[in-house]
DNA sequence: CGTTAGCACTCTAGTGAGATGAGTGCTAAC
DNA sequence: GTTAGCACTCATCTCACTAGAGTGCTAACG
């Protein structure tokens, strides 16, 4: 249990470290006039908060910075909520105000605008498809060998893949599957599409049509989803401006797993699935290489059940009130704004 | 004009240069092997091509490295052709081989393997849609004010728009010019689209439908193109194991370059109008950030057009040689996938 | 007893003076 | 025409030294 004042030492020193990226010493902490001890008070209470385990100290003879477990008690304790309300959120409502209106463009524009906003990265994990339905499905022939199968849900995203047809099945018999499937599976959730279409169409279309094998086939390519959720990323080069980043190798790891899209989608996933806003520190992340990174998260929802979620990545030294600040008026008017859309 | 010696001393730098990144000198030359002369010789050589203009040297005490007209010079003249071709073939054959079915699967998945062969990054241009025709339109109502427009090209790839309907406008009437439309505007190249849409149409659709001012803005929003070149990134951050690139700020200006598609637009463009392999070195590209990088394009091409582009960019001492291989086989490996598959 | 001033101590970062060595340009000899 | 030899240049490395920031401890203070 830390005191009064330890708090606002910490407190202080956080602070102070995430703007300027050096260690911080008691005479600086004086200084700055909300904390109104000498420096020789403050050493030895940070020297108690080193014991700790709320500081580290890179060499003897230098100021402390915050450790892991400091950040932690920061993020839990003592950030400033609202302090970035009134600030932020003008831009963000004029973003929300210029009214795109596909749900796939305003999420990749929204990421570009959280990564400039905050000079961090931002990781947007797009409309969470599994938890959407099938609005429409088509099957179009390109030619004697392929067609192309199209997929329109209810949040009006569209999937494409090309498949090749077995020369065995004729147009007209892929039109009555079609017609078939835009009849029965119309509104049934994506992830329930390939259980559905055995269970309620397979008698069915085994007995009015010929070729059933091939043609089951077919349709099970066409509604395989390659990624079931679509990952934005943006600013990523924002990392290269961080002074603990200078060293190329580093980041250049670091930039690698942004490019992986399986990785990112491991990061985001855990978080997309319960509400409010994640805090994950350093070594919190599986990946060793993002152990100098921080992640907030937050998510977005629809009727109430998580869609996906939107991330900053920065430095473990972030400005965490600013970005959750920022994070938690845009997931809300995120949401308010899909409500609204889809009724 | 170059002596022959003079050449042979000018690649022998230039190469050494490509695979140390360090400056230079006359003795390293001439203990190659390939260059019999004594180090004076070279050097006395070395000091004529310098003042040619061909070399520069970094300061009095140091080595000798390539200028622009040296690079320039090299890949004009002294660039050994076919010395890739063997070494890489198969790699890329063997991606071929896989016939991956979706065009955009396949660039996608070229740009991933090319920037792994060459530890380079690669920037390729998807099949301009301008120069592929119309085989299907669909107008997909999603409620009472928003419907989905899709474009499926000849070439297979699906354009998707969310576009939002004035409500005078009924459901049967939309259907009807729906249909109109793609029994008039098949096979219509997508860049005569929209004229076409106009003078064939107007006409005829005015006569039999109200409403025609509001429904001629769905449309256009519709058949607009946002984006009509693709454009593929892979390997961007190669650039960072670059020795000379070791300084984060400039690498980050490159990167941020490279994150504008417009930019990328810009600089491939011209390229992708002409056949054939260009190389083009250092202040030879526009942005001045690129100073220090060399593109090399080549294109790949349908029924003889060129259709996209695929260049790697990497420092301006790249293995010219080696890039100029791969690419040249997979844009000729590209193309005729392509005329395989279209017919 | 909590707080503060003072002081010795530690350690990093920066500076400047050699020393090193790679590489050149020039001259003279082969 | 080619090469060996040599003086010269200049970046880089090393090392010692210094300055400065910051600490920990002790003793004094209210």
């Amino acid at each position: 249990m830390l005191t009064e004042r330890q708090r606002m030492i910490l407190n202080a020193i956080v602070d102070d470290y995430i703007s300027s990226a050096e260690p911080v010493g008691s005479r600086s902490i004086s200084k700055r006039g909300d904390v109104g001890y000498s420096p020789a008070t403050i050493r030895n209470e940070m020297a108690d908060l080193e014991d700790l385990g709320y500081l580290e100290q890179p060499h003897t003879s230098a100021g402390r910075i915050p450790s892991h477990k400091g950040y932690r008690y920061y993020v839990d304790h003592l950030v400033p909520w609202n302090s970035a309300e009134t600030a932020e959120l003008g831009t963000i409502r004029a973003f929300f105000a210029e009214k795109l209106n596909a749900t796939e463009q305003v999420i990749q524009h929204a990421a570009m605008i959280l990564s400039n906003m905050t000079n961090y990265t931002s990781i947007l994990l797009g409309p969470e498809v599994f938890h959407t339905s099938l609005r429409h499905f088509q099957l179009l022939p390109l030619d004697d060998k392929t067609a192309v199968a199209i997929i329109v849900t209810s949040t009006g995203q569209v999937e494409n893949r090309t498949v090749s047809l077995p020369p065995e099945i004729s147009v007209s018999e892929m039109e009555k599957v079609v017609n078939l499937l835009n009849s029965k599976l119309v509104n049934v959730p994506l992830y329930k599409l390939k259980s559905q279409l055995y269970s309620e169409l397979g008698e069915e279309m085994q007995r009015h049509i010929s070729h059933y094998e091939e043609l089951m086939q077919v349709l099970d390519k066409a509604l395989e989803s390659d990624h079931d959720q679509r990952i934005y990323l943006s600013g990523a080069t924002n990392m290269l401006t961080q002074p603990e980043f200078k060293d190329v190798d580093k980041v250049k790891t670091i930039l690698d797993l942004l490019e992986e899209t399986p990785t990112l989608l491991k990061m985001l996933t855990p978080a997309s699935s319960e509400a409010g806003m994640q805090v994950r520190i350093g070594t919190e992340n599986k990946h060793e290489a993002f152990a100098n990174c921080s992640l907030i998260t937050a998510t977005y929802s629809l009727d109430g059940k998580p869609l996906g979620s939107i991330g900053i990545l920065g430095p473990t030294r972030m400005e965490y009130a600013r970005v959750m600040g920022i994070l938690g008026i845009l997931s809300r008017d995120l949401t308010a704004m899909l409500a609204h859309w889809y009724k």
